[in-house]
DNA sequence: ATAGGGCTAGCC
DNA sequence: GGCTAGCCCTAT
């Protein structure tokens, strides 16, 4: 799970008052940790969740209200939560009133401070992609935006997934949970079943000291030594959750279509899916080529004829004369600049060493393979490299490791 | 998104 | 001319 991933989740949990503590705690010890200062939301849903505890009675034990209010005089005054308590809410703590009128008064302020919560990312993410304004939002975006939507629906079912245990649900609600499910994993909800974690597989290796060791048995690099017990159990978690939420980002992206179903043909723009495909069509003409980039999700076949298109025709003679000239036009598109076939190359840049360290600290900790991962995680380094140049860096790095 | 083959600028 | 690092292209 990349650090993005983490803090995705962290955040939802952190803020959904429904998940008791004790759940809260067994979740986020599954939880790659994620620093708390990167969100003001995150940092005050942990301070709300702080407080609540220290407010709550447990069931076993009797407490009487000068020692709740002494517990919760500690959260409000904890110099890591404090600056997140607004001033009236630390105020009647420190008041002399008497302490079950300040537990009370306590407790009627934190209801109001939950409730002010502003959503966390996932649930934004989740409104605009499975809510009542999904449909709006997409009819709305841009491409890019759009590009965005799908990486978020992704994100969203794999965060799911991941969290989709009995305990998970039994904190925000079975209903909610199947609800959400059900929309993600329509028409093909049999293929991913909830509450069934998928089977551990036998990932390939994809550490490089044993892609070394496959090439040159004797091989032994103390650079790129991966802790490949401990690692690997993780890498191969978080791929078969990948393989798992396969089939639900599908059928996310099949859902999408469906509802675009609604409005194609209607306006311009619907073929959002298609738009990602089109500069590639235009590379290739083989038909093969054109049915491998079908966009996942499109109902239609690029090989079906689209309703809305307009045909030119060309018989194939250069009797010109024989035609009125608005006839012999190219269409437009043919008239428009070509991009130069010796498109800008990107100019050379020699890896610094820095960027090799990092590169290789990178694999280390995440594997090989997990490009976009190592490159997320350090943006500032990685600033002028794309993942394909991160790969190509790392074999390159790799044949002299194994040479 | 990633893997792997291919191309080429730049160095010797 | 050969080699290689860095980059591009294509398939999956």
């Amino acid at each position: 799970m990349t650090p993005a991933d983490a803090f995705l989740i962290l955040d939802f949990l952190a803020g959904n008052r429904l998940i008791p503590h004790s759940v809260f705690t067994t979740l986020l010890a599954s939880l790659p940790s994620v620093s708390p200062h990167t969100s003001p939301r995150l940092r005050a849903g942990l301070a709300l969740r702080a407080l609540d505890s220290a407010l709550s009675i447990s069931e076993s034990s009797e407490m009487d209200a000068p020692t709740l209010l002494r517990k919760a005089r500690a959260v409000l005054a904890d110099p890591d939560l404090a600056p997140f308590f607004p001033q009236h809410l630390a105020a009647p703590a420190s008041a002399d009133d008497a302490p079950a009128a300040a537990v009370a008064h306590l407790n009627r302020l934190l209801d109001v401070e939950w409730a002010s919560l502003p959503p966390s990312s996932l649930e934004i993410a989740a409104e605009r992609i499975v809510g009542s304004q999904a449909l709006h939002s997409w009819a709305n975006a841009d491409h890019a935006q759009r590009s965005k939507l799908r990486l978020l629906a992704e994100k969203y079912s794999t965060s799911l997934y991941q969290f989709y245990s009995p305990l998970a649900v039994s904190a925000v609600g079975e209903s909610t949970a199947l609800e959400i499910l059900d929309t993600l994993q329509r028409p093909d909800a049999s293929t991913n079943h909830p509450g069934t974690l998928p089977q551990v597989d036998n990932a390939p290796e994809t550490n490089s000291a044993s892609h070394c060791a496959q090439q040159n048995d004797g091989a032994k690099s103390g650079l790129v030594k991966q802790n490949a017990e401990a690692d690997r159990p993780q890498q191969d978690s978080t791929r078969h959750q990948q393989d798992s939420v396969q089939g639900a980002s599908n059928s996310q992206l099949k859902e999408s279509s469906v509802t675009m179903e609604s409005i194609r043909g209607t306006g311009p723009d619907i073929t959002g899916f298609m738009e990602e495909a089109t500069p590639r069509v235009a590379r290739q003409f083989a038909p093969d080529n054109i049915k491998n980039h079908q966009v996942t999700g499109s109902k239609r076949s690029l090989m079906e004829r689209n309703p809305t298109a307009s045909t030119y025709e060309w018989d194939g003679s250069d009797s010109e004369g024989k035609r009125p000239a608005a006839k012999r036009r190219l269409p437009i598109f043919e008239r428009t600049a070509k991009p130069s076939p010796t498109a800008a190359h990107k100019t050379r840049k020699k890896w610094s060493e820095k960027q090799e360290k990092t590169l290789l600290e990178g694999v280390e900790k995440y594997g090989k393979g997990n490009w976009k991962d190592i490159k997320m995680a350090y943006p500032d380094v990685f600033e002028d490299r794309s993942t394909v140049d991160l790969k190509d860096k790392f074999r390159n790095l790799e044949r002299h490791l194994c040479a």
